[in-house]
DNA sequence: TTTATTATTATGTCCATACATAATAACGCA
DNA sequence: TGCGTTATTATGTATGGACATAATAATAAA
């Protein structure tokens, strides 16, 4: 008998061959039900999981239509930087640079969406693989979002691997971006001045207030970001 | 009445304001669907599209439970180049400096899974955004797999608006880093020798053939990518 | 002809029920 | 005590029927 996942499979193979051209109607569910041998909710099912994941767009009435050009996603995961240098199999190792809880400058208020001279934690530090240089973090803490950061001292575990346990929830924005070295940058990661870094930006905030921003910057010779983005549902082995 | 997606924004309530707390079990269906007062197969979608969204882990006769460490993932969308520039609200322009049918290098073959020497295309142009250069592209082209871009000269409609269209489903392998730019990269983009660019590297396959093997070259101080990341089905207006 | 109303249609969602399946727990035997 | 068998349990999936809803088409009124 054929599952959801058989319909949905089928579905998918007629869109990416084409059968189903980007901007047609496909046929509605109750005439793919009877073809199928299955009830309409079967159908219902394994079309809008594929809705779900931006191939067909669907509409009460008008029927469902293949999406004429999908835009290419990736999924990045984001590196938290002890296992993946452990994955590596390079051993982990972090050192605090600075912690200090001063008046936040005017674009770490603008960033944390607190007034300018509040005060906030400042704190830099950096992250080894081994006895390399992995990544230089700049980070700014919002105290009145996580309070309990002041009791903190950040010697031991980092600051990112505790924002992660004491608020597990966030929303994030992260920016990409290719930079030269600044003095501290390059001073730190073994770099020379103006050497190119990937720098990594992310802001996170829960309830409409702003965590921390912070600024994780990495030798542009040793680390990049791969993803691999299959299209979903299809004939090899997805689950 | 009660809706699945009402359940859902209620049990993700429950996730991240930690009254479930990670690692530990949650009610079982029969429970949860008792106490919202629906019927089972409604709670089942709503922890169902939770699972996929990976907060939590579902296992038969075991039961579901919250993930104990979400990796935080990002989805990035890979910039359509015209697009992102039109969108600039800039003047888009292409142009082609080299279209060739030769012997795959060594590192082509190897990407591309073809025996060295096997011919293929190489294609170097550029991308304007007005009058300034705004992307780099180093391409390969499998034409075992794509033959029909043979009979493209790729003067007036650039490669990969051409391939997108020809093979409009396929899988994809991304790779981002922070390169100092060579010779002929600064050159092409205006940059001294050596300054920072952000690449982005891009293999497409399909059926188990690689269909083409691109590098894009950015310059540093203008391009990034951002991406926002949000808690998905919460309070929030999600849906 | 324009506008308001009504009918039609495809998808959206729910329910009760049934049975399948995977994982674990309990049991019985050696 | 160790091991193989059986029972139990939570989730996985299918079904038919029902009604809701949004969008469109058809119709009637102004």
């Amino acid at each position: 008998m054929r599952t959801y996942k058989d319909i949905r499979q089928i579905v998918m193979e007629r869109i990416t061959s084409n059968e189903w051209p980007m901007g047609e109607l496909i046929p509605n569910e109750q005439v793919l039900a009877e073809e199928f041998g299955v009830a309409r909710a079967t159908v219902n099912r394994a079309i809008q999981e594929i809705a779900d994941a931006g191939f067909v767009e669907r509409r009460r009435k008008a029927g469902t239509r293949v999406v004429p050009r999908r835009s290419r996603d990736a999924i990045v995961q984001i590196p938290v930087v002890r296992e993946q240098i452990e994955n590596m199999g390079e051993n982990y190792r972090f050192a605090l640079i600075a912690r200090h809880i001063v008046p936040a400058t005017k674009a770490a208020a603008r960033e944390l969406s607190i007034s300018t001279g509040t005060k906030a934690m400042r704190i830099v530090c950096q992250h080894f693989a081994g006895n390399d240089p992995w990544q230089f973090e700049e980070r700014w803490i919002n105290l009145a979002a996580v309070p309990a950061a002041r009791e903190q001292d950040f010697t031991s575990v980092g600051p990112n691997e505790w924002l992660v346990r004491e608020v597990p929830y966030s929303n994030a924005e992260h920016t990409f971006r290719a930079a030269a070295a600044s003095e501290q940058q390059s001073q730190h990661l073994g770099l020379g001045a103006g050497d190119p870094v990937f720098v990594i930006e992310r802001k996170t905030w829960r309830r409409g207030k702003t965590i921390t921003w912070v600024q994780l910057t990495h030798p542009g010779d040793r680390f990049s970001m791969i993803t691999r983005d299959d299209i979903p549902y299809s004939d090899v082995a997805s689950v």
